[in-house]
DNA sequence: ATCGGGACCTGCTTGC
DNA sequence: TGCAAGCAGGTCCCGA
C-alpha cells in the first residue's frame, strides 16, 4: 500500500495526537510481522512520544531513551481508535495513551515494528538508504551521477531504496510518465537534462500525491480512517491498454523485474 | 559492484 | 460452485 505520500498523510494524521502523550501500554496480538517485535518492545511504556518523523517509508516514533520504528510494507496502516474499540482481523498490535489507541492493521504482515536504541540513521535499515526526494540534495544532478555505468531498467533505479527513498511502484511509474521518459531505458544511457525533469517530476507527483492524501487503491486510510484521493488523477498505474489520456495510444504493460509497468509507447522515449 | 529472482504473507480476481 | 493460478502499494537477501 504505502508509498511516501501515503506514509508521509498518516504522520501527519497522527503528529496531533500522539505527540506529547505517554505510552500507557502496548498490546501485542501477533508479533509476526516481517520480522517478529522484540520483547524489548516494552522499553517505550511510561516514556512520551517526542515527536514523529518520516525516513522513507519508515516512521519513527522518538521516545526519550529510543525510538520506534515502524514500517507499513505493502498492506500496513495505522490508526487511531478508541482503546476498547473491537479488534478486526489483521489489526496485530495496539499502543495506548490517555484517550486513545493507535492500531497496527497489516493483513500481509510484511510490515515491522522495531525498538532502536542510539540514532536511528545509524541503524541498518536505515543507514544505506539514499536522500529523501523532497530535499534539497535530490536533483537531476545527483541522479545523472548515480546512473553512470549503471544498466538496469531507469524505472528499476528510481525504486531503489539506496538512490532514492519513498517511490515505489505507482510514483515511479506516474513520475516517468510526466518526464515522458521510456521505463525501460537503460539507467546509465539518459542525459543530464533529461535527469532534471526526471527529479522534478519525481518532487511534483510526490508533493500534490501528498496534498491529496495519498492513493487508495483498496484499503490505504490515513490514521483517522480516511482515504487518500490521488489515485483520480493516476496517468498509468493500473491503466494498462487503455488510450493515453495526453496522446490516446494505447498504453502498454510489461513487466520489470517482477513489477508490472504501465506507459505510453509514444509520450515516453 | 551489479543484477535478477526468490522469499516473506493474505486476499482478491480471473479462468477453467 | 469450486478450485488453482496469478496478481497486489515493499524490500531484504541470495547466487550468478
Amino acid at each position: 500500500m504505502p508509498e511516501l505520500p501515503e506514509v508521509e498523510t498518516t504522520r501527519r494524521g497522527l503528529i496531533p495526537h500522539i505527540e506529547g502523550q505517554e505510552v500507557l501500554r502496548i498490546e501485542i496480538r501477533e508479533p509476526r510481522l516481517r520480522w517478529p517485535i522484540p520483547e524489548n518492545i516494552q522499553e517505550a511504556v511510561g516514556e512520551r512520544i517526542e515527536s514523529i518523523r518520516r525516513r522513507g517509508k519508515y516512521l519513527l516514533f522518538k521516545l526519550p531513551n529510543g525510538h520506534l520504528l515502524f514500517h507499513l510494507g505493502m498492506s500496513g496502516s495505522l490508526r487511531l481508535c478508541s482503546k476498547e474499540s473491537p479488534w478486526r482481523k489483521h489489526d496485530h498490535l495496539q499502543i495506548d495513551f490517555a484517550s486513545l489507541g493507535l492500531r497496527l492493521h497489516d493483513p500481509r504482515r510484511f510490515g515491522c515494528l522495531l525498538w532502536m536504541e542510539g540514532d536511528p540513521d545509524q541503524h541498518s535499515l536505515l543507514k544505506s538508504l539514499g536522500p529523501e526526494p523532497l530535499e534539497r540534495e535530490f536533483n537531476g544532478r545527483y541522479l545523472h551521477a548515480q546512473s553512470r555505468g549503471r544498466k538496469v531498467p531507469v524505472k528499476t533505479l528510481i525504486m531503489n531504496g539506496q538512490i532514492v527513498v519513498g517511490v515505489g511502484n505507482i510514483y515511479a511509474q506516474e513520475a516517468l510518465f510526466m518526464a515522458g521518459i521510456h521505463p525501460g531505458r537503460s539507467a546509465g544511457s539518459i542525459s543530464l537534462t533529461r535527469y532534471e525533469k526526471l527529479a522534478d517530476a519525481i518532487r511534483t507527483i510526490l508533493s500534490v500525491a501528498i496534498g491529496q492524501g495519498g492513493t487508495t487503491l483498496r484499503d490505504f486510510v490515513n490514521g483517522h480512517g480516511e482515504p487518500g484521493y490521488f489515485q483520480q488523477q493516476l496517468e498509468v498505474y493500473g491503466r494498462g491498454h487503455q488510450p493515453c489520456r495526453r496522446c490516446a495510444h494505447l498504453l502498454r504493460e510489461i513487466r520489470q523485474s517482477g513489477r508490472s509497468t504501465v506507459y505510453c509507447p509514444h509520450c515516453q522515449r
